[in-house]
RNA sequence: GCCUGGGUAGCUCAGUCGGUAGAGCAACGCAUUCGUAAUGCGUAGGUCAAGGGUUCGAAUCCCUUCCCAGGCUCCA
């Protein structure tokens, strides 16, 4: 009998008799490693741990603590959770169940139409428990696509999907099976078989560092018009440690939720009295939004933008022109309807407005490109279901302009556009970014092929010259072009996405809109539709979270609390403050009222970026005492004018002293 | 829009089996005068989301509507 050779991840050598599988290899290696093991990658492929080596593979043992191990351990947590369910639910049909980021789902369709509730989860948890303690082996099988049919007769949406791949139809089926012309199948028992691809670790007894979070709907293959299953999520780990970090790890980020953050800094509001989705700010996240407008439009004309405005409604006529009312209704608001019939609607975009700005003479090329901004307000009925803090709104503000520009001048006017954003959104401390480029909607689209080709070649081309990761969303452009989005990475890893840059042939020609080109002949323009902060109500949720609430100290609704030890030194912290104050800084001085620890956290908690304490030594020096955010050791004896030249200074600068990190 | 939860004082929450609505914080008043994250005492505050039903009696059980959260779908 022949030995056969493997590499390992360090480049060593390990000699195995003939027919070894990776568990062997594991063993081999030593007894601590062949117990954590759970899979292996042969030659970059995950595989189970029984799989046979051949000579010259190259092998990792995939342990727990790990992505892949990770990976395994959540796939296998949802055979056990569809395992649970099919034996309290004897007859429950289950669909597809991966790992997901940090865990994993799995679909069910419950006899008799029935439904999962969260006490639901408190059995099914029970249930898994008891498997993982029954420590029952998953073992792999491969069957024929007619034996397949057979096995699962009773399983339709595993029919479903062996059907599909019999058809050779989407790659999505093929890691449920296998792929080929047979199908694997992973079963636990004799009771309970699943449709596979895998790999899984080798039992039960490997789980169990999980917990179940939440059920919801989901349509099958997310598609709207497929019945509608029953999800339950879990979330799963290689320890108890870091399934309980993990948890934290979710009220940590609910800290700084911005919905939290809005109500407890007393930024804004969502009254139910406006409707779903309908914000008002308060007076702090009034100064938030005017210093970032502010500074939006001090750059935006310094980049040769002109502003304009427009009403938030108009006549019907308007969106018949522009395709709204054809392709974008059903995000509409239903009509005004006025006595004559004439029906008037809120507005969902601005850029049938631009148009008509554009149109209201006749232009010259050389006023191109012409760019118009505007801090548009618009509204879109948005299904109940999606609003979503200020993130996902009915009436919000767009910082939209729209550039008319020639064909020769838009690939360079699209380049020098996407730097000009990622600048901007530097500037606001945001600095990971990635771009998604937004090809053509399978249905939804006005336009032809060819012009949307070019526009999305276009873009493409722009898109990779930035040199950034570049992810493709297909169908996820606009009814009238595609898209680059800019996505951004918050403190936390969570990403967003920002601002867009479209790309429109459609509207100018809707609208019928020309210039004069130097041959004196009619000419085309082209549009550029780009919102940089997305909307300014999402755009402050995302710093929010961010910054936690711990805004830089430029937009930071007050930015220095004064306090006076005692009442008798009230009258300089007032002078103190008004000399702040004459320097355009945001300050206020709480009176001592209450003792002054109180007043320090109160003013900690409202997250202010200076607290400054004044008493007899600072009242004598004409001095102050400074207690910066974040820092946990105040400086004593500062000058008034030193404290003065460094917070105008850090003001100027647009930097905070501080990482953007803290909770 | 669909699935699952939820809505009690400004906020966070308790409220047993259907039997007179509760706490802490915040607010307000008085006292306290204090050097870096909670001074004390007191006062006020509620159509229990809204409407309907069952009942001698509903925060509590049933129905409808509104709003919120987490998903699905969709999206700035």
């Amino acid at each position: 009998m022949s030995d056969l050779k493997v590499e390992l991840p360090d480049a060593s050598m390990r000699t195995l008799s003939e027919g070894s599988t990776a568990f062997d290899l594991a063993k081999a290696i030593g007894k601590r490693l062949a117990k954590d093991a759970l899979a292996a990658r042969v030659n970059d492929q995950l595989t189970d741990l029984f799989t046979p080596l051949h000579d010259g593979d190259h092998v990792a043992i995939v342990t727990p603590a790990s992505d892949d191990g990770r990976e395994v351990l959540r796939h296998s947590s949802a055979h056990v959770l569809a395992q649970a369910v099919t034996r309290l639910w004897p007859g429950a049909h289950y669909a597809i169940g991966p790992a997901i980021r940090d865990g994993f789902y799995y679909d069910f369709e419950l006899p008799g139409g029935q439904h999962f509730s969260d006490d639901d989860l408190v059995r099914v948890d029970a249930e898994m428990r008891a498997i993982v303690a029954e420590d029952q082996p998953f073992t792999r099988s491969e069957y024929s696509i007619g034996d397949g049919l057979v096995l699962f007769k009773n399983q339709p949406f595993k029919i479903e999907i062996i059907e599909a791949v019999a058809r050779g139809a989407g790659e999505e089926d093929l890691a449920e099976t296998g792929g080929g012309d047979t199908i694997s199948t992973y079963s636990n028992t004799d009771a309970f078989i699943d449709l596979c691809r895998g790999p899984h670790v080798p039992s039960t007894s490997h789980l169990g560092h999980f917990q179940l979070t939440r059920v919801a709907g989901a349509y099958w293959r997310g598609d709207e018009s497929q019945p509608q299953l029953q999800r339950i999520y879990g979330t799963a780990w290689e320890s108890k440690e870091a399934l309980v970090a993990h948890l934290v790890q979710l009220e940590e980020a609910e800290k700084r939720d911005h919905r939290r953050l809005g109500h407890e800094l007393d930024l804004f509001s969502f009254p139910s009295e406006l409707g779903p989705g309908l914000a008002v700010f308060h007076p702090k996240g009034g100064i938030i939004r005017r210093v970032l407008e502010e500074y939006s439009r001090q750059r935006h004309e310094a980049s040769g933008y002109e502003f304009v405005y427009s009403p938030h409604i108009s006549k019907a006529e308007l969106f018949e022109t522009s395709g709204h009312l054809a392709w974008f209704a059903e995000s509409m608001y239903p009509p005004m309807v006025l006595d004559e019939g004439q029906h008037y609607y809120l507005k969902p975009m601005n850029c049938p407005f631009h148009v008509l700005i554009f149109k209201a003479r006749q232009r010259s090329y050389r006023e191109l490109p012409l760019r118009m901004f505007e801090f548009g307000s618009v509204y879109r009925f948005e299904k109940s279901g999606v609003v979503q803090g200020l993130t996902r709104v009915r009436g919000m503000t767009m910082d939209d302009a729209h550039i008319f520009c020639t064909r020769e001048q838009m690939t360079e006017e699209l380049a020098s556009l996407l730097t000009f954003v990622l600048d901007l959104l530097r500037d606001f401390g945001l600095s990971e970014f990635y771009l998604e480029l937004s090809t053509r909607p399978s249905f939804k689209a006005s336009g032809t092929d060819e012009e949307w080709a070019e526009a999305e070649a276009i873009l493409a081309a722009v898109a990779e010259a930035a040199e950034l990761e570049l992810v493709l969303d297909v169908g996820g452009g606009a009814f009238y072009g595609p898209k680059i989005s800019v996505q951004a990475r918050d403190a936390i890893g969570r990403t967003h996405q920002m601002s867009t840059i479209q790309l429109d042939f459609q509207q100018p020609k809707n609208f019928d809109a020309t210039y004069v080109a130097p041959d004196n002949s009619r000419q085309r323009p082209i549009m550029i539709h780009r919102a940089l902060f997305g909307s300014v109500e999402r755009f402050m949720a995302i710093l929010i979270e961010h910054y936690a609430g711990n805004l830089p100290t430029w937009l930071s609704p007050e930015q220095v609390r004064v306090l006076g030890v005692r009442d008798d030194h009230d009258d300089y912290a007032f002078e103190v403050a008004a000399l702040l104050r004459l320097e355009g800084v945001r300050v206020n001085v709480e009176v001592a009222s209450e003792p002054l620890g109180a007043r320090i956290r109160k003013a900690k908690l409202e997250k202010i970026p200076y607290v400054v304490v004044v008493g007899d030594e600072d009242v004598a020096n004409a001095t102050l005492g400074v207690n910066a955010r974040g820092s946990n050791d105040p400086e004593r004896g500062v000058s008034v004018s030193a404290f003065r030249e460094r917070l105008l200074e850090e003001i100027r600068a647009h930097a905070s002293p501080e990482a953007p990190t803290w909770a």
